[in-house]
DNA sequence: GATTGACATTTGAGCGCTCAACCAATAGGT
DNA sequence: ACCTATTGGTTGAGCGCTCAAATGTCAATC
């Protein structure tokens, strides 16, 4: 057990800046599309991942990789959607274990009410007062931090 | 109303790089002190927000300012951790509106005995794997958010 | 000395998420 | 064929958060 390595002045101001800055990010996020579409950001991304697999459908277990999703909260979400209408579940005939989720009319109806509210805000939020120098870095710095949680945790 | 600027390819990939890996580092964060500590990742802001004020205590509203949280998220927040007898609530005297939330001395024990996992935690998921060059681009990128967010918001 | 408005805080319902437990179907070894 | 482990998915309890409504207090006005 060695002696612990404190954040030093700029890293912690580094450190708080980070963590309000994207947690303003997220609620904003999430207030938009709630306000304007009646769905969660994580929900948005759920259909709209669905919308771009072919046959707009897929395996839970694949759905639930691409959002980064637990399996639990996967099938908790896809419940709601499903009630919304937005989604349907079904067996997949030849292996009576996978569920197959598949975007519906009106979840794609739904989604592409919802998208150019969302590309907004994102732009508001984020792109809009970067530099393109800065989106890069931006880029390089996450695909980093990406690469290390990817490999390191369980996940 | 004008036609919706898309995000090209350059930028939904960042933006979804970005995404990704800050709901990780989240999730990261919020295990471990959950984990290790026993409360959540906001709870721990807290008590360090409250452990750096003169007194080791705040105002409600002073807190809330601080952490970035509405009036009613930090009542129950620091409702539980009252109950945890990590902070204790008193009507300051003179004002009978104000409250003064007060970090007790299980709540400070608690927050030194977090302390240093919680460090060593957001190196690994962040520091470890930047240059002191990408810190400094990470900084000014989310101050520019957060300057952003401050003055265009509500909150 | 009541009335109005603004402030400081709390409360309760509802929702999304986590975690652990569970069920059902399949694959592998014997 | 039979048992076991693994895989795919669901369920329920508990918790933190949001949002809207309620409560209680001070400050100014009439």
């Amino acid at each position: 057990m060695s002696e612990t390595r404190w954040l030093d002045e700029d890293e912690q101001r580094t450190w708080r800046t980070f963590l309000w800055a994207s947690q303003l990010l997220h609620e904003s996020l999430d207030r938009q599309l709630q306000r304007d579409a009646g769905m969660p950001h994580t929900y948005y991304m759920i259909l709209a991942m669905l919308s771009e697999a072919p046959g707009r459908s897929m395996t839970m277990t694949e759905l639930a990789q691409l959002v980064r999703f637990s399996a639990s909260r996967l099938s908790h979400a896809v419940a709601k959607l499903e009630a919304q209408g937005w989604v349907c579940r079904s067996r997949r005939p030849g292996d009576a274990r996978t569920t197959v989720a598949a975007l519906t009319g009106e979840g794609f109806a739904a989604l592409a009410e919802a998208a150019p509210g969302h590309v907004e805000e994102v732009r508001r939020v984020l792109f809009d007062r970067l530099t393109a120098e800065q989106v890069g870095q931006l880029r390089h710095i996450f695909d980093a931090v990406l690469t290390n949680l990817n490999t390191t945790d369980g996940c």
